[in-house]
DNA sequence: AATGAATGAGCATTCATTCAT
DNA sequence: TATGAATGAATGCTCATTCAT
């Protein structure tokens, strides 16, 4: 399995910092392979090609995400405790890896409609935790027990998403975390009032 | 004034469908100037240059859609009136131009960074919309008194666009405007009440 | 005869400015047109393409320079000093026209051998008047009696094109006049003293 | 070192080739990767662009063609005989070099004026050979004390590029070498005479 | 005669991928 | 495994010329 194999790794580290500093489209194979220290045919000892390198790069990285995410997340019984610390998590993982927070929220979306498919298929993993928690959280009667889930997790994904690419976009330079107490209340009354009238 | 001659609008027409259809990067300039009826060369004579067909796209469809949107707004009074407005517009808008959405919820996005940035410059008048109608709420006391704008705005148009862009990436196969109601009453919610505990 | 109208002579004379000034790659057939203040496509009712602007213009340029140089050198009984006036008159009206030097010894250069050839057909008159310089040198005796004519003229026109060549690489920025004297003095003696030895 | 590999040489000799045969301007560079029997892309391994390939292939060429000048002087105690060597040596070398000819003297002229300054540069080198051909003859008193040394090298190099590009725009179909003679007595007289009068 | 909007052919250069070593 | 020299397809833009008005 190459997966197992350190150039695996190292050639999808080199690509995050590649890419972050350089942008997507200015970076070409042989930057990737000149900041992993390798030939430009050992790429493709490792990746099919180049979209692969993006697809597996976001496999690893969002895997991890979510895999850790979980973790985090079973320690809270209530629904309202868990998204709190998704938020507060998902902030800091970013705030965290300056790099990886540039190449996921401005330069992989250049990528084509086939590729963003990929990365959607990634995602999907993360959302279904989202669903997990809006789930647990109508069962427990935390949440209104009409609420809509795929409406709810949209909310969630695209207000973090959002505020995320609004943060990166000014260069990083205020404290996104800041914030996670106050989206948290908001997306919870959103989420928790009966419907008004 | 280019602007105002027929073959201006004509050639951004054109690219709006070419784009739609065959890409972002998959459409090159002989493919707008074809589906726009014209010579290669006539696309330099409206505009600078590649870049500055999306630009100038985005520009007219958005101010378009920003000057109609506050028609729209104004003849409400209340906040959760226009607020409602506000996203019935937008889906209906993005669903009765169905190669507009493709683009701007997915193609536009694979331009580079400082392509970008000039389309953020243009969302900036949509944005203060959002944010006049959430002012208004607060000062109306609808919403509540401590209401932070800036993050109430990500959350409404945060939404918004991952439903939106979910739904072309779904081939814009459901009925969007259904679900417009319900969003808007979670959204709501979220701002109307008081800090819980 | 279009050569007769006003128009005519207009837009070689912009074409002299424009070529002069922006070099004869980047002097598009609507530079001349702007610089002439007439329409691109009125250039095309007085010359039948780009290259015909410049060997008429040559054409012109040339010709009044050689009736010139005639009517100088007439005035002058012996070869040697007919030769005097030839160059001086030749440094003299460059040095007077700086435009016209620039378009002549550097850009039109630039244009491709066929348009070169007509330009030599244009130079031939030119070089003639040399010749007769020379045949008459020969037959007062003033000139030794063997003298390569051809090579003879070759020598003038060379040594000539070269010493403005370089004058006008270096922004002509010291008097070539001066030099007429010891130029003169050097191809005489060529001509004149018997062969060595 | 790139201009150790046998493929620089490859592609500049394709490049006088390609050049000589179909004119500066009608010679892509597709054409010379064709005439070098390499990809399009592998000149770019070997030339920074276009323009490159001909500094390069003048650099190469004129480059050699001075240090074999050089070395044919030396054996030569007489500024006379140096300047007989020089000019024969000159014609020679160009004329067993047609395609070579052809480039130097028509069609590298057609290069912009930028171009053309780093042409001069390479030049330069074969001017200030002349030019210790001809202090040496001063010094010996083959050549009158008072010769304007740079006026005579623009006499000897315009005559002899003013002989060249005639002989190559005749399509090379006399012999220039039978010129030699002459043109070098010419020179040589317009040197040694005091000055007349 | 004069205009100028429209035309469309033409080309240097990049870079993902291959493959002989 | 690893290399890196070589490949060659792909495209935005310019500008001389035309022609309807």
């Amino acid at each position: 399995m190459k997966k197992n194999k350190p150039k695996y790794h190292q050639i999808i580290d080199a690509a995050v910092i590649a890419i972050a500093e350089n942008g997507y489209h200015q970076t070409q194979v042989s930057k990737i392979a000149r900041q992993a220290g390798v030939a430009d045919g050992t790429i493709y000892l490792y990746f099919k090609n180049k979209e692969d390198i993006l697809i597996s790069l976001f496999q690893e990285k969002v895997g991890t995400f979510a895999v850790k995410m979980k973790e985090s997340i079973q320690i809270k019984a209530k629904a309202a405790e868990q998204l709190r610390m998704l938020v507060e998590n998902h902030f800091t993982m970013l705030t965290e890896d300056p790099y990886l927070a540039v190449v996921t929220q401005l330069e992989l979306r250049q990528s084509n409609k086939e590729l963003r498919l990929k990365i959607n298929e990634v995602l999907k993993e993360y959302l279904l935790l989202i669903d997990q928690i809006l789930q647990g959280g109508i069962d427990d009667g935390e949440f209104r027990s009409n609420l809509n889930i795929r409406l709810a997790r949209q909310m969630i994904f695209g207000t973090l998403d959002e505020m995320i690419t609004t943060w990166v976009m000014n260069d990083q330079k205020y404290d996104l975390t800041a914030s996670a107490s106050d989206v948290v209340e908001m997306l919870l009354n959103g989420f928790s009032a009966e419907k008004r009238r």
